[in-house]
DNA sequence: TTTTGAATTGACGACGTCGACAATTTGATG
DNA sequence: CATCAAATTGTCGACGTCGTCAATTCAAAA
């Protein structure tokens, strides 16, 4: 491979210009600098940053954590919106998995700081608190998808408060009275807050949050949980139609979807006899079902995007308190409701 | 950062000795060893990989470029396999990511040029041919979920054809009869291959493929693409029970989903009055439809974790001949078929 | 105890790049 | 034409590691 030593040679001059040719470095003659990026196109050179990185002590390399990004599609996105920004700003994406596996975690983390790594996103699949301490690795990290309340470390969240507001706003507003909404499983922390803003705007619109309609679709401890929203659905609307809820907001797409198949089994049309919201915006569901699912969009790509900002600010030193920054989850409105 | 001569100072022994206990070198007597890592310990060194790089010329880094990610779930899994193995054999993952436009695909071969990347996955969102020079980059290169025809590059794809073979042999054992196929949008190379396959074992089973009974639920040229799925097989089921076919095999999940649906909007069940067959195994969609999915499993992880494999053996010399490799797509039942 | 071959350890330099600073060239001014 | 500051280019060495080869230590055999 081409050195920048074979450059200099063919252009006829030090090594020193030609490096400073290609880092852009100014006060170079415009004559000079076409013999050298003649000889370099000539020669195909391309620089070797692992020297540069041993010279300069600074990788350009961002490293991006993972727990078990299998199961849900989100981290997709999450890791296309980091990649965007990554790659605007001119560094490297290193990614590894921990698959939940806390020797994993430390094995990855050593994997990053033998790299030398410049900055960390550490990117969970569910939206929960961690126990995070900054000071054991010792590298500028912005959490994602998680937050640690322990420490301040700066975080990127999506705003389920607000989400779980919005959706109930939409069914205030379309003049539904007669509310329900099937919950994700109350143990996980989406949950609690989607909740916490449906009952805000109930409260506000001076509804009643009636019990036998607040119920969970998915049950069971973490990792071992059981969908049960079609039965719980089915449930529901197996009352008179002057009873039975006009409208089920749910705690995910697939619960909606699942809602949707329970109504389709009573021969309830949607939206007229019952409209249904999900929420995440899984668009492989959410544009498939019919008729299309109007939901709460999880914005994970602005949340990936918006965490390398955040770690770029860090990395230049901006001191912007540590905090946790959340997005909102804005409402799309499709056919369901 | 501590170094290696730091290291060295603090053990009593010359740099040369740390680096081979580091390394793991023979020939180094146990007390020295134990000096040594005791103080490795203690200063908490971690080496530089930077420098071991430009000493040694190899990166550990494998690249990962994809194209455009984001519409399907499917790379999560890819991604998912080549990271398992990545990591099990002590390497890194750099990904990047092309969003499909060819001048950002340069950058990226670019970026792996100057990282010195030991070898490259390239891997595409759909299954299909593309065109590539092996020449141009000079990197060990293994193709995931797509092939090279022109030139001789080791090639990771799905078996469609085994796979719409795997579809109709169920539907047949079953003791179906009249089977319809709504197919993917023709345009794509995988509804080809699964509708051979489906053609295939119709014919081994001396049954007639109906013309009106295959029909794309996709239509439009690629990136312009109209979902019809719904209509399709709601048109396909509008005549009377003895008429319409018994069984649908579809292209993937979101027809099959779609085709539920349709069913349901016809008071028709699922699987007794139409049994109804998807394919690649979105679980978020197979395993949350009502009934669950039989479906054909797309193998996204054993495609990632094969092509790594075939990378390795590729850097580790061996001369396998450049071949495409095709894995089969098993059939998996759940309740709808 | 000496010999000898093997095992262990060390000295030195090179990998490709860039920072620090010195040397040279340029061009405007008197 | 001499002067001088600014612009441009070059020299040298260091970054942290490991390959090469030489030096030293060790242990068993003579």
């Amino acid at each position: 491979m081409q050195t920048i030593k074979d450059v200099a040679a063919l252009a006829g001059v030090s090594d020193r210009t030609v490096s400073r040719v290609v880092n852009g470095e100014p006060n170079i003659s415009s004559k000079t600098r076409a013999r050298v990026e003649d000889a370099i196109t000539r020669l195909n050179y391309i620089p070797n940053l692992a020297a540069r990185m041993v010279r300069t002590n600074r990788s350009g390399v961002i490293g991006l954590i993972t727990d078990v990004v299998s199961t849900t599609p989100n981290s997709v996105e999450i890791i296309r919106g980091v990649q965007d920004r990554v790659s605007q700003s001119n560094q490297s994406l290193l990614i590894a998995n921990t698959s939940g596996a806390s020797y994993e975690e430390t094995r990855v983390w050593r994997t990053f700081q033998e790299h030398r790594i410049d900055g960390v996103l550490f990117a969970t699949m569910y939206h929960h608190e961690i126990e995070f301490d900054p000071t054991v690795h010792n590298i500028p990290t912005v959490l994602v998808n998680c937050f640690a309340s322990s420490a301040d470390v700066p975080a990127v969240v999506p705003d389920d408060m607000n989400g779980g507001y919005a959706a109930a706003r939409h069914a205030i507003d379309k003049g539904h009275a007669r509310i329900a909404f099937i919950t994700l499983n109350p143990l996980i922390l989406a949950a609690r807050l989607r909740r916490e803003g449906f009952e805000r705007a109930m409260a506000e619109a001076g509804l009643e949050v009636r019990h036998e309609w607040m119920l969970p679709g998915i049950e069971g401890a973490i990792g071992a949980e059981r969908m049960r929203a079609f039965e719980v659905a089915k449930e529901l609307l197996s009352t008179g139609p002057g009873e039975r809820p006009t409208i089920i907001l749910t705690g995910n797409d697939e619960i909606a979807m699942q809602c949707m198949f329970a109504a389709a089994s009573l021969n309830l049309r949607v939206p007229e006899d019952i409209a249904i919201v999900g929420y995440d915006d899984f668009r492989m569901i959410s544009e498939r079902v019919v008729p299309p699912l109007t939901t709460v969009a999880l914005p994970y790509y602005e949340i990936g995007s918006r965490a390398a900002d955040r770690l770029f600010e860090l990395l230049a030193g901006a001191d912007n308190q540590p905090f946790i920054e959340r997005l909102p989850c804005p409402l799309v409105q499709r056919g369901s409701a």
